[in-house]
Order: C-alpha cells, then structure tokens, then sequence
DNA sequence: CGGGATCCGTTACGATACTG
DNA sequence: CAGTATCGTAACGGATCCCG
C-alpha cells in the first residue's frame, strides 16, 4: 500500500522511467522479448531476486507491459503490444552500451534469453532478407530464428517449425562478433559450425553477414 | 568506499544501465543536452536533492558521460562526446513515454531544460532545414534554436548570436504540440506568438509544422 | 517442483540543515 | 552558489519458508 516512487514530471522521458526506470525492470522486459518465459526463467536468466523478480512483475503488469496467461495451469509473462514497443529504447541502449567498457568481473547468466533481442534486431536491419527458419544453438541454449522478408523473429528455445538449418557457436564469440570485435568472415569461418542443411550455409553466412556489418 | 550495485552482466544493456540506469542520471544527462548548466540549475529544473545531485555528477564524471568545467570560479557542468551519444537512447525513450498515460497529480519542473532535447530530435527528423536562429520563449524559459541544413542545435537561455525571430508558447500547449495532441496548424495560430523578426514567419511556422508532423 | 510470499540486514534515496 | 552531513524512509538482495 506504500506509494510508488515516482518522478511525476510532466515529461514524457520521466513518464517512461516511471515505468521501465526501476531496477531490473528494462531487463525482465528484454528478456521477454525473447518469447513468453515462466517465473524461474527469468530468475536464473537474470540473477534476481525472487521478491524483486515478484513486484517486477506485477508492476509492470500494472503498467500494461506484460501480461500473465496461466492456460495451461502454469504461469507463463509474455509481452503486451506496449510491452513490445520498448524494443527501440533497448536497442538504442544496446548501442550505447556497447561503447562502454565491459564489467571488469562479470556474471555469467542463466540463460542466454538476453540476446534474442539485440540479435532480432540486427536482423531486422537487413534488407531483403531471404525466407529462412535457422535453429541457432549457442552454449546450451537454443534459439529459433525465423526471417522472411517482410519480418523476421527470434525465439528462445526450440519452436515447433523445423529449421531449414542447424548451427552452433559460443556465447563470447557470439557478443564478439555481435559488437564488433571480431569481423563477420572472422566469426562466420572460425566460430560458426554447420551442423545440419548445409545447402543453406551460403544463405544463411550472407544474411548474418549483413546482420553484423549492418550500422543498425 | 561501498562498492557500485550494479548488474555486472555480460549485455551492453546491462553495461549501458550499470551507468545510465541508476535514478535521475539519465534526467541529468537529458538536462545537460540543453548546453552547459551550474549545480543549481539542475537542482532545480529536476526537483532532485542536492546530495544525490551531488553523487550523480561524480558518477557519470567518472564514467566519462560529463565533465565540469570550472574555468571562471563557478562549476559548470557539460556533456562529453559520449555523453552526447545518449541522445537517441532519450528520443526512444520519449517517444516510449508518449504513449503512457501521463501523471494525475504532475509536479511543475523548476525550469524548462527539460524540452531542449526532445525539441532539438524532432527538428533533426526535419528534411531540408532552413538558416534560421530563433529566440523561443516558453513560459519564463528562453531557448536558442540555431537551424540550418547540415545541423540543428537548441541551447537554453539566450545565447550571444541575434535571433532573426522571437517568438513565445506556453509549456502546456508545447507538451501538447509536441505530443500530439493539438494539430501543428492549431498550435501555430492559436499559441504561438511571433514577438519579433515577422518576415521569418513563414519560414518559421514551416519548420515547427514539420517537426510536428514528422513520424520521427 | 514451480511459483511465489515473508523476513531481515544492507544499501540507496529524499528532505533538510549546515558549511566553505 | 556549490556542495557536505545527518537522518529517517523506502528499495534492494539473499535466504528461508510456504502452498498448490
């Protein structure tokens, strides 16, 4: 019943930290946009408190971010449509981010839901994407990348469609390769294996090619 | 001596919120987009205590988004180039914040550094810009706007160079201008008066109305 | 076992008072 | 004017406990 600890500006930047400003809570919000997620996803993807993660949720439920469907008996958040719509600002952040200087002793996390974002994204950048379902594994986890050219998706975990194309590769390459550190070729030829469909390799080594050479 | 909390994950967005995402640093930088400003101007335009406004600049110093420049006796803070490059992370941010509903109970700012910024992105979004320096005064705040082809900058207060239009608003109807709310067309006839410099007017009243009506 | 709620020590915030 | 010092309050973080 305590009150909210708010900017109450007129402004609209204020407005949105109202929201999406509170600790942990940009980072749920990115996190989901890897696909609706369950409780316990997120705690070991992001290392949160079970509290924090609790009112997290319900505050951003509050706000019309995300929304909880308990269908089939367990409890699964996913993004709303203004949920959805934060993905410009986590872009945007990404970028700025990424000229920082990383954490000196970083934490590994859970899981790997944090770069499904920033990975559709760059992906969206790409003109004339071919039609294309790649099932992406890095370390253990598993993504669905499902790019066409008018849209394209990135989901955690292994969906139902099957992929035309199987690959692997490393968390750190991954994030190397992804900011630039090491070049497209670099990654593509040295860190990047093809495990299955290789008739698409070509398609598939353009598409994340373009994809990381993009300026975004 | 304590130790920063921050996040100390691997994600540029972690990285970027470990430094933009603690309380009130990114409305300091916001502020500090409308030029160079003293401790008590952003005391003030932000309603922040004075200790943590304290705390913050020594924060975003030492991360290297600010510095002060303390050549005349009296500390003026300003952005350096990577402090600079927040600015489309708070144009994402403020146009996330649009689409929220704003506060019922909203508390007036101190001043209006606040709308340089988002003032500034729309122009930019502004195809074929004039040569035009105008004084707008909203409320009891006096802005710069210095526009031409290749740049546009909005600086608070007066600056040196002589307006070749001055014209004046009211906050209120800026927001709603800005926001949407009210058409360009009726924020140009209705709100808007032209004080000085009448043959700019046109001129003028084309380049608001695009940076109103540009998607952004 | 997943999905939380409760408790409690620690840290951050916010208001005000005070100092160079 | 530009901060520092103090102190009460709110938020965070880790752990444990509870419930279906």
């Amino acid at each position: 019943m305590t009150a909210k600890r708010r900017y109450r500006l007129l402004c609209p930047i204020a407005r949105a930290l109202d929201v999406i400003g509170d600790r942990w809570a940009l980072l749920i919000v990115r996190d989901l946009h890897a696909g609706p997620a369950r409780f316990q996803d997120l705690e070991t993807g992001l290392g949160i408190a079970t509290n924090l993660l609790s009112t997290r949720l319900t505050e951003l439920t509050e706000a019309g971010l995300i929304e909880k469907s308990t269908d089939p008996g367990r409890a699964v958040y996913q993004l709303t449509e203004l949920g959805r719509r934060t993905d410009s600002v986590l872009w945007e952040l990404s970028r700025f981010g990424s000229q920082l200087d990383p954490d000196p002793d970083p934490r590994e996390p859970g899981n790997l839901r944090t770069i499904a974002l920033p990975l559709r994204l760059m992906l969206q950048a790409v003109p004339n994407r071919p039609n294309l379902v790649v099932r992406l594994l890095v370390d253990d986890d598993s993504f669905t990348i499902t790019s066409s050219t008018d849209d394209v998706d990135v989901e955690y975990g292994d969906t139902s469609t099957e992929p035309d194309l199987t690959a692997r590769t490393d968390y750190e390459r991954f994030l190397d390769a992804g900011e630039g550190r090491i070049s497209p070729d670099e990654f593509a030829t040295q860190y990047l294996d093809i495990i299955d469909g290789a008739d698409h390799t070509d398609t598939f080594l353009a598409l994340i090619g373009a994809a990381i050479t993009h300026p975004g």
